[in-house]
DNA sequence: TTCATTTTGCAATTATGTCGCATCTATGTT
DNA sequence: AACATAGATGCGACATAATTGCAAAATGAA
């Protein structure tokens, strides 16, 4: 059962051309169990140190340049990372994300439409929704 | 008429609990005549170095706590910061921001809708939408 | 003008992220 | 199974964004 996991996870980092490392099997695994988006902060503290941080950059990176995760939000201060299955391209969903303790979550629930033009000359590539506001947890204090 | 001006400011700071300091005034002068989100760095330059790093800083997060700005979207490195009379609460207007040279702007005529539900407890509080792309200088190269 | 309170400038510090380099590891080949 | 080697890791140094402590300066009320 964590064998099958862990195969499915090292197949995965090959099919992208990616060696299957311990770190990277580690971080990976942290993405499918967490099933919401991730900081470095945030991994390096699931791992427990065991990783160098310049490490961990550099596994995040390199998933997100193969395709596996991508980049999701940045609430001032912490890039986010999550797996791409559930959040891609320009029919991203939204996130929310709590200015209590910080935590971020998908809102599978959201729709987002819009209409409208960029001016003149602008491509949009990519779309970003985030509702900020306070979570359960932060609500009660 | 920049003495019109100055007293606008002025009197706004006051109003706000804040001393009205030749930094402050400069800086929200600023914001007015650029009536784009303008990040610490542009300020830093358009001021030509007259404040110290720390005080834009400084003045920049008292102006977001007396509500006179508030921070805008982050184009992956920088904060921006904004006049809220264009963009307030829920209904924010999107933002685009340039992939190749960082830019931001407002997007007036861009109109979002969204519908469904947070979670459970969960409070929103403000809502981003940034489209991210090629600005017209940098989609030509 | 005087004076208490704030704000500023400067330097040091923290936080996030990257880079170079020596060492180690994963994986294809023998 | 052992080997060779391209590539990954750990470590330290570096780069940049942002914050903090403290002495000196500026604000604005009396």
């Amino acid at each position: 059962m964590s064998e099958n996991r862990d195969e499915r996870i090292t197949d995965l980092l090959r099919k992208n051309g990616l060696k299957a490392t311990k770190g990277r099997v580690e971080v990976l695994e942290l993405f499918f169990e967490a099933g919401r988006p991730l900081a470095q902060m945030q991994i390096m503290e699931m791992l427990r140190l065991k990783l160098d941080r310049a490490s961990v950059y550099r596994i995040l990176n390199a998933f997100a340049e193969a395709g596996i995760i991508h980049t999701a939000y940045v609430d001032g201060r912490h890039r986010v990372y999550e797996l791409p299955d559930k959040c891609s391209g320009r029919n991203c969903h939204p996130h929310f994300s709590c200015r209590g303790c910080g935590m971020t979550a998908c809102l599978e629930d959201f729709h987002v439409h819009y209409k409208g033009t960029l001016g003149k000359g602008f491509v949009a590539e990519r779309q970003k929704v985030l509702i900020e506001g306070l979570c359960p947890d932060c609500k009660k204090t």
